[in-house]
DNA sequence: ACCTGAACACCGTTCAAGT
DNA sequence: ACCTGAACACCGTTCAAGT
């Protein structure tokens, strides 16, 4: 956090920095993660963060080969930021945490899980995750094979919220989302009108993650052999 | 799908059109599908589109807003051709098949998924997944809040899975990524190391899927009331 | 090694104009 | 209404050059 703090003043004003050292790779992370933050995905460009590091554009490739190489150290420093938990008690909590961590993770930089959907995550702090997560089932008493299988289907469940799900909808937008689900022809449509007329499908907040986790890890208990005696 | 032949001519060769009427929204979107399977998500963009239709590119302005409003065309039409089951029989099998082909509209453009995300989907071809997944709880005996919490984890699960899940890794990447988890220091990182060894991480196919979709089922059939007798 | 401006090969979309 | 080319305001990245 200190270096995060740090970036933020090279990135916000015209500091003269150091003769020595102007950059580090971190700081451009850093100053990465604060731009997005602040002004969206949409609006990040590596000519725009050159910009506000007050640096060439160039400079960044001197620390990045390219756009993806940063996107993918400003996921690792996410990441590598979650609070998983340690290597006992029971394997439930555990797991829990772990979601939450990494669906708060996740809903820090909704634009970013956009992106960089498509190529495998193999970054060390990413890994870290992953591996608190199987900790867990494997402790849950579940083999190999079924908890690789578990924990994909946690973190596919857990990932697909992440992005999926429209934070911050505006309310004109969701006015109009409930007129539209509204108007439909009810013969055609009954349970989505039933919905849209109960404001059900509006369910926001922590609720409808929790729901999901819960029924997950109802039926991974489920899975768990009873305990030899 | 006679449309979508239609379209194709008219994609690939210089054939002259009617003078009556050069285009259509239809054409356009039949267009950009095969366009997407053909090159990618990447390679799109409205000139390239343009070109090979064999129009200008401003042409393609006429008939969608932006580039937005012409892929929210694209994934209405892909919607609109699932087969969805009709509302009567056991609710698990219907589901089963509702999201089986969600999951395989979704593979057929794996690009799109991981662009069309924020925005909320509220085209009538898209409502139609969801109003049969929802009928199908609601028959299963959910009320309605419950159904409609559950839907959104299924579907959830089902996007997210789409989504991240590499479909085609090539192998040399994949060979990569294994080498990087059994370069990992095992007291760190022990059940990745372990999975890894045995290969189980790179579980692919269909199986993923099914074992995540038969675990959330299990769990709703738990959720379903007893039958009043 | 670190940093840079100019240039290249692109984008989506606005505009003014044509039929 | 349908179609268009030119122009605008951008991109990411290569290159050749500087320190």
């Amino acid at each position: 956090m200190t270096s995060t703090r740090q970036t933020r003043t090279v990135a916000r004003g015209s500091a003269p920095r150091s003769r020595t050292q102007a950059l580090s790779g971190e700081q451009i992370v850093a100053a990465t993660r604060a731009f997005l933050d602040e002004h969206g995905f949409d609006a990040f460009s590596m000519r725009r963060l050159a910009e506000h590091l007050g640096v060439g554009t160039m400079t960044l490739y001197t620390y990045f080969r390219d756009k993806d190489e940063l996107l993918d150290a400003v996921i690792d420093a996410g990441a590598a930021e979650l609070r998983l938990p340690p290597r006992k008690g029971p394997w439930r909590p555990r797991l829990e945490q772990v979601l939450r961590e990494l669906r708060r993770g996740l809903e820090r930089h909704p634009d970013i899980v956009r992106l960089r959907v498509t190529r495998p995550i193999v970054s060390p702090g990413a890994l870290r995750v992953g591996e608190a997560g199987l900790e867990a089932l494997r402790d849950a008493g579940l083999g190999p094979r079924e908890a690789a299988l578990a924990w994909r289907t946690l973190f596919n469940f857990t990932f697909g919220f992440a992005a999926f799900t429209p934070g911050e909808t505006p309310e004109p937008e969701r006015r109009q989302a409930r007129a539209t689900l509204l108007a439909l022809p009810p013969e055609e449509y009954p349970e989505m009108v039933a919905l849209a007329a109960e404001g059900a499908a509006a369910l926001g907040g922590e609720e409808p993650f929790e729901f999901g986790l819960a029924l997950l890890l109802d039926a991974i208990g489920a899975l768990v052999p009873p305990p030899p005696r």
